[in-house]
DNA sequence: TCTGGGGTCCTAGGACCC
DNA sequence: TCTGGGGTCCTAGGACCC
């Protein structure tokens, strides 16, 4: 018999931030997002405190976090994905089917005979990642994705695991979950749903008007709806290469000037074409956009434009060209820009791009920006990069609350006094 | 002063083809 | 007054996820 399990991490950047910080045991922490803007993460300790609140502005909040305390940390991406990666590998120690759905979440196919103990199963889950990697997880277990998701989200009452196999224990759960909170069904579908007087998952499984479901959720509600009723539609999915990529930030001020904006373009466009070569993969079309503070009064511009190539390229050079043509497009004197992005469109594998007829070699710069791969790889990231991006970055996201690189720079590991 | 970033999927409608 | 029928591809917009 196979089941699904999902498997998430509690809490999950505080987490990462408390492994090595074992003093802040039972502390409230809070993680911010880019730019120290806005709190995006909590402990449960924090949460008790009134905090918990997504996306809430952080300088609304200082003074209150400073009364109680808290912990706060600006985001450290490089960390977590790090300890991302070691929790995954745990659970693969557990089943080869492993869809590692988010940074903090993974899917995992269990394939148990008859009398096997899935509780138990669950436990053990959690205490080896646990033991290995130093992070607290919530399990859920049952028959598809959807439900395991909903045995996840109980879990966490519980004592981190929670099996849902039996039809009557499904049932009863379903009774009293909402319909807002299953997986899939966001703030407008629970809306339209509540309309027709389905306000628990279990309405919602035992209404039969597949028609109406299709119209008012389209094909994405009706699956959800078999997959409550245990019917499997949305199996595991093997990691695909990315159909769209980009990179985007808020600046830690506002920019006037282009050729600021250009510098920070450049980066976005580097980052950006990295992450097209770690997949093995070329783009045909670009766009890039800046926009002002939308918080801010007074008058509001958003820039967009594309360009497209007559050939696939992930050139580090070409698209950072191509993001400071777009910009003189979409560059107008007088405003302050708080944030700005590219994104890479059309993307396919680099093995199967279609050439044109008049470039004979498809990997424009190749050798260059494979020397550049190779020594970002093995130096650091930025250790080498176009001038275009510029030195000193003054537009660059403020971090002044971030923790140290403790799993990937050797300069910044944890220090142990005996 | 200060307000995140990065994705996926589905559908309707327009453009275009014969 | 009356103006074909059948199809594909692309894009924008909506909804959702973490």
């Amino acid at each position: 018999m196979k089941y699904v399990a999902l498997v998430d991490c509690n809490s999950f950047y505080c987490s990462c931030e408390k492994i090595f910080r074992p003093e802040l045991r039972n502390r409230p922490v809070i993680v911010l997002s880019n730019n120290d803007g806005a709190a995006i993460a909590f402990t449960k300790e924090a949460k008790a405190l009134g905090f918990g609140q997504m996306c809430e502005a952080f300088f609304k909040i200082r003074d209150r976090v400073q009364k109680h305390n808290v912990t706060v940390f600006s985001s450290n991406y490089t960390l977590y994905d790090d300890i991302s990666k070691r929790v995954m590998n745990v659970l693969r120690e557990f089943s080869p089917h492993v869809e590692v759905y988010s940074v903090d979440e993974a899917f995992v196919e269990i394939d148990a005979g008859p009398g096997v103990d899935l509780e138990a199963l669950g436990q053990r889950m959690r205490l080896e990642i646990f033991r290995k990697v130093g992070m607290p997880v919530g399990v859920g277990i049952s028959r598809t994705k959807v439900l395991a998701k909903v045995a996840n989200k109980l879990s966490k009452k519980h004592t981190g695991v929670c099996v849902l196999v039996e039809e009557a224990e499904i049932d009863r759960a379903l009774r009293s979950f909402p319909v807002r909170d299953i997986w899939g069904v966001g703030a407008r579908s629970a809306v339209k749903l509540n309309l027709i007087d389905i306000k628990t998952a279990y309405e919602f499984k035992v209404f039969d008007n597949p028609t109406m479901i299709q119209k008012l959720l389209t094909k994405v509600g009706r699956e959800i709806q078999d997959e409550l009723r245990g019917i499997n539609c949305l199996s595991l999915e093997a990691p695909e290469d990315k159909k769209n990529t980009g990179n985007s930030r808020s600046f830690g001020y506002d920019l006037f000037t282009k050729s600021e904006l250009r510098e920070a373009l450049a980066q976005f466009a580097s980052n950006a074409a990295q992450k097209l070569r770690n997949q093995q993969s070329v783009c045909f079309s670009m766009s890039a956009f800046i926009c002002t503070n939308p918080f801010k009064s007074g008058p509001q511009y958003f820039g967009e434009a594309g360009v497209r190539f007559t050939s696939g390229t992930s050139d580090t050079l070409k698209l950072i060209a191509g993001a400071h043509e777009i910009l003189d497009e979409i560059y107008r004197p007088g405003h302050g820009y708080k944030k700005g992005g590219v994104l890479l469109n059309h993307i396919v594998p680099k093995n199967e791009c279609q050439m044109d007829l008049f470039t004979s070699d498809p990997s424009d710069n190749g050798p260059l920006n494979q020397v550049v791969d190779v020594i970002n790889r093995k130096f650091g990231p930025h250790t080498i990069k176009s001038a275009a991006c510029g030195i000193q970055q003054e537009w660059k996201t403020i971090r002044a609350h971030v923790s140290r690189q403790y799993t990937t720079e050797w300069s910044e590991l944890l220090e142990v006094e005996l």
